[in-house]
RNA sequence: GGUCCCAUCGUCUAGGGGUUAGGACACCAGGUUUUCAUCCUGGCAACCGGGGUUCGAAUCCCCGUGGGAUCACCA
């Protein structure tokens, strides 16, 4: 009997900046994989690109990912036993494993200046080729000293590159299509696809969970740990989240981060189940999930190998959803930066009754100004002249109303049978005059939480009185 | 263009050699109701096309078509 070694997934975002809701979900299914299999969660940066490095990306990742409810276990802040956990942090760990292969003769050092690497780039694309640097190709010697050089990892001849992939199945690549790429860039920074592996390796990753595109990059991955004598963890590709034209979802379709939908008033579990929806479900009927649950049912074999387009309509449901299962109390927490400043002025007890009364119709909370705001300050009046004695004869029938909402629906419902008329047309009335709108909530809690001051001081106003 | 991949309602998806192809969102209709919403009921709506294998194909195979990814000293 082995012991089953411990499940360890990472998330390894490049801080440039812009974090969609796509990148998120390889964080979930990596979150949600650590602990479906109680592993461990790890944040790493891939800082390794200079020129693209954007100032508080870092903070923005973390943030985002907090925000979602998918705290790492190890990684950047929270430390660990594999650190650092920034990328740029580690450069002496690619130098001297770059430095190793070189010396094993299977990577080597490659002095070729950019313009005559552009130039042979170009002379292959007139001759309609496509473009493979091999060693031959290389320049191995300086002819200065001191130039810069890059070290290229070597492709050798062999067998095919085989790999079984937990999505997309047996995964079969020539090596004749893979050319001599950079591990180690002139100005001593790795690339990516050596120290993905290296730190891969490092930080003891059983399960690389990443976006899709990765996919072709992958033999080239495994050939790295080959050449190490390492052992390949098991390869996890996403399929991608695209938008509503069907092409990758991008700031283009207005996608928007995580923090954007926490600012528009959604609830995080929320946006956690519907993104976990968009390319995995455990084979039940079963829509809502809360993240707890779906850490008990999630499982590689179930994800989706094909593209999911992002739809805001079904989000908006299920947070609608979310929101309608949630206690009004503990609702009223979640959104307390929602409320209109009026709001401040009333206390927390009148706030929640509100809330009560407009939980079912709330998608998300930045609505909520705009289906409160009568609760707190009196409406523009728009009442038709013609309605004013209808609403005076209201006012007469309710000065001594306890306003309990029992006692509202009797009398109001006495007065319109008194008046043979249709209860529809004098409760629309009344509801304008005391809400200024012609959609709200119950006509008679409106009243009864309004109170009878307010309640009739507005009708009086809005009677001409 | 080379390489690799994907393909069930408009969308998220279940299913998978014999099913009335199931659920959900959206949409439409009806019910409850003082409006809106919630809720309930019902409806519309799908196996990309063509061959093959088979008694039988949406399901397996092949070829098309469509879509995607990737071909950097980016990740």
């Amino acid at each position: 009997m082995t012991e089953k070694p411990k499940v360890r997934v990472r998330f390894a975002p490049s801080p440039t900046g812009y974090l969609h809701i796509g990148n998120l979900r390889s964080a979930l299914f990596s979150y949600l994989y650590a602990r479906h299999t109680q592993g461990s969660f790890i944040l790493r940066i891939e800082d390794t690109d200079r020129a693209r490095l954007v100032e508080d990306a870092v903070d923005y990742v973390k943030e985002n990912l907090l925000w979602l409810g998918l705290n790492w276990d190890e990684g950047i802040e929270k430390g660990g036993e594999h650190g650092p956990y920034v990328q740029s942090e580690r450069l002496n760990l690619y130098a001297e494993h770059a430095e190793a292969l070189v010396e094993q003769g299977k990577a080597y050092r490659d002095y070729t200046s950019s313009q005559r690497l552009e130039g042979l780039r170009q002379h292959a694309q007139k001759a309609k080729q496509p473009f493979k640097f091999t060693k031959d190709m290389a320049q191995l010697e300086p002819d200065h000293k001191d130039d810069p050089f890059v070290i290229r990892f070597e492709i050798k001849p062999g067998p095919n590159v085989i790999w079984n992939d937990a999505v997309w199945g047996e995964q079969t690549w020539k090596r004749k299509v893979l050319d001599d790429f950079v591990a180690l860039k002139s100005d001593g920074f790795p690339t990516y696809n050596f120290a993905v592996v290296v730190d891969d390796h490092l930080m003891e990753i059983s399960h690389v969970l990443r976006g899709q595109e990765f996919l072709s990059t992958t033999p080239k991955n495994i050939l790295v740990y080959e050449a190490f004598d390492w052992q390949i963890p098991q390869f996890v590709h996403l399929p991608p989240v695209l938008g509503p034209d069907k092409s990758k979802l991008s700031k283009r379709h207005g996608a928007k981060s995580a923090l954007e939908y926490r600012d528009a008033g959604y609830l995080s579990e929320a946006v956690f189940n519907y993104l976990a929806s968009l390319g995995f479900n455990d084979g039940t009927t079963q829509e809502i999930y809360t993240p707890a649950e779906l850490a008990k049912v999630f499982n590689l074999g179930r994800i989706q190998a094909s593209p999911a387009i992002f739809d805001p309509d079904r989000l908006d449901w299920m947070n609608g959803v979310h929101i309608r299962q949630m206690t009004t109390k503990q609702l009223l927490v979640r959104s307390a930066e929602f409320w209109p400043p009026e709001a401040k002025k009333f206390d927390e007890a009148y706030r929640l009754k509100v809330l009560e009364l407009i939980k079912e119709r709330l998608k998300y909370f930045a609505e909520i100004p705009e289906l409160t705001s009568f609760f707190f300050t009196d409406p523009k009046l728009n009442i038709k002249p013609d309605s004013q004695p209808m609403l005076l004869k209201v006012v007469n029938k309710l000065e001594d109303s306890d306003f309990s909402e029992k006692d509202l629906e009797n009398r109001l419902r006495a007065l319109v049978a008194a008046e043979d008329l249709k209860t529809g047309q004098v409760f629309g009335i009344i509801r304008l005059a005391v809400t200024g709108k012609t959609a709200a909530p119950g006509l008679f809690e409106t009243l009864h939480v309004l109170g009878k001051e307010t309640s009739l001081r507005r009708l009086r106003h809005a009677a001409g009185a």
